[in-house]
DNA sequence: CTGGGGAGGGGGCCC
DNA sequence: GGGGCCCCCTCCCCA
């Protein structure tokens, strides 16, 4: 083979037994030979493995047996990294691990990932798979079922593209590295001098750069994807690497408003319902948010039991592992609502300003900060005050208090004070989903303190704990 | 630029 | 399992 060009770091082979006049000419580039090779060298031990041939190494999951070579596992996962370097060098007998977190499907996919470079993920599968992936140690896998989870629930963006949403329930699958399909393209022609991009291939067929060139992100995924030097390619080593928070595909919720929370903090409460297209949108986006939301929940239990822990008498406890993060809680109830901020959904509006909140306890406290001035503070001295001392001062929607001296101070024609005696205007109200009141419990936060409220009862204040399905028809 | 305070969010845990 | 409380942390605003 001649080597004909130099293009830096991508030279240009001749192919064997073509001369130089022998048109038309295929030239390979170095990158192609490389993914060539490395497509082929998979292939060879994908196909060991399912010949058993040289297999050194059983994974027994949930009692069905299956069997690799421990170089490809320790190679693939920072897991089995652990679990090999555990035992003595040079060990000749198998090596052998079982699982009972996950299932022998869920593993079925991993494994062929790990031999073939593609993922088969679909909305049934991902969240486990997502599971396994993190018990093992497999950034890449947890990657992609991120992006896919990203694509088809949209949680983690604000501004909801249309075009980007994604059916979770269409089929996935994530070709990573040097894989069949990849080889087939890279043939095309001389064309093509850099490696191409990681496949994102879909049932409908999506135009793979329309879809990550609308993400910087994804388009990072997708490079690192190809780049074995990419420091996403790399194989985890550290615990603490399954949650990189510098991580750019690993975009909290939680992050998204650190980011952006003094903007919507300024954002006066109305000011979302000058565009009712918009809001049209939004209402739609939150809808389906919170239907996948539901979708999600409902494939959890199966999935998120890890025995990680040991109590005093070394007895096993169990905990339930977020499947996006490394996150565990002893309490199921409390995964799902850690899960909130993972999915965005915000469950909990406050009428009074259209705030969102992921807990009803939070709603009751900015309810009751914001909107009812419940702090016995003056806001200007920070003095205590009473009920009768601290005069409600109403700012929009806000109310606060400030002492007599306050007020004189700064001149009662400037304060919008509460003419809250004898005022003949409804009181504060939690409505239930369907809008009737609900019940005493519930209401005992914001009605039964009638003296409280008595001060406060001016505002005509609802509140609703309602879906946001319920919300979005009102 | 910096420190304090307000507001919001999340985790642990009890009822 | 849900509700609620407490605590801590982060972010933003403002003086």
């Amino acid at each position: 083979m001649d080597m004909v060009a130099d293009l830096g770091a991508s030279r240009l082979y001749r192919a064997p037994g073509e001369s130089s006049h022998q048109q038309p000419q295929r030239w390979f580039n170095a990158a192609d030979i490389t993914v060539a090779h490395q497509s082929s060298l998979l292939k060879q031990l994908n196909q060991q493995r399912r010949q058993e041939l040289f297999c050194d190494c059983s994974v027994l999951v949930e009692g069905q047996l299956f069997r690799a070579h421990r170089n490809v596992l320790f190679a693939s996962s920072g897991y089995f990294r652990m679990l090999l370097s555990q035992g003595p060098n040079g060990l000749s007998d198998s090596v052998n691990a079982t699982f009972d977190v996950f299932s022998p499907e869920t593993f079925t996919v991993i494994l062929d990932f790990i031999y073939s470079g593609q993922l088969d993920l679909s909305s049934h599968n991902v969240i486990e798979v997502m599971s396994a992936a993190s018990y093992l140690q497999m950034n890449n896998v947890i990657n992609y079922c991120k992006n896919f989870i990203k694509s088809s629930l949209d949680i983690s963006v604000k501004d909801e593209d249309s075009d980007r949403c994604l059916s979770i329930s269409e089929t996935c699958s994530f070709t990573s590295g040097p894989g069949e399909e990849n080889s087939e393209q890279q043939q095309q022609g001389p064309c093509s001098v850099s490696p191409p991009p990681a496949l994102w291939t879909r049932d409908n067929s999506r135009s793979q750069s329309g879809f990550i060139g609308k993400d910087q992100d994804q388009e990072a995924s997708a490079s690192a994807l190809t780049n074995p030097n990419s420091p996403a390619n790399e194989l985890n080593t550290e615990a603490e690497d399954l949650q990189d928070p510098h991580d750019p595909l690993y975009t909290l919720p939680g992050a998204e408003r650190r980011r952006g929370k003094g903007g919507t903090k300024r954002r006066a409460p109305n000011s979302a319902r000058s565009n009712q297209h918009e809001d049209l949108d939004i209402q739609e986006a939150r809808t389906q948010k919170a239907e996948k939301a539901e979708e999600l929940y409902a494939t959890l239990p199966q999935i998120v039991g890890v025995i990680g822990h040991f109590n005093k008498d070394s007895n096993p406890i169990m905990r339930f592992k977020c499947p996006f993060c490394t996150h565990t809680v002893k309490r199921k109830a409390d995964l799902k609502r850690h899960l909130r901020c993972h999915t965005g959904e915000r469950p909990y509006p406050c009428q009074a300003c259209n705030k969102r909140f992921t807990r009803l306890e939070h709603l009751r406290s900015h309810f009751e900060t914001i909107h009812q001035a419940r702090k016995l503070v003056c806001r200007k001295c920070k003095c205590q005050v009473t009920e009768e001392t601290g005069h409600v001062v109403c700012e929009g929607t806000r109310r606060y208090r400030m002492c007599t001296a306050c007020i004189q101070e700064v001149g009662c024609d400037n304060i919008p004070m509460d003419s809250l005696e004898g005022t003949n205007e409804e009181p504060a109200l939690l409505l239930g989903v369907d809008g009737e009141e609900e019940g005493d419990t519930k209401r005992s936060w914001m009605v039964n303190d009638e003296d409280d409220l008595a001060e406060d009862s001016g505002a005509d204040l609802i509140i609703q704990q309602v879906d946001d399905s319920d919300e979005e028809l009102q």
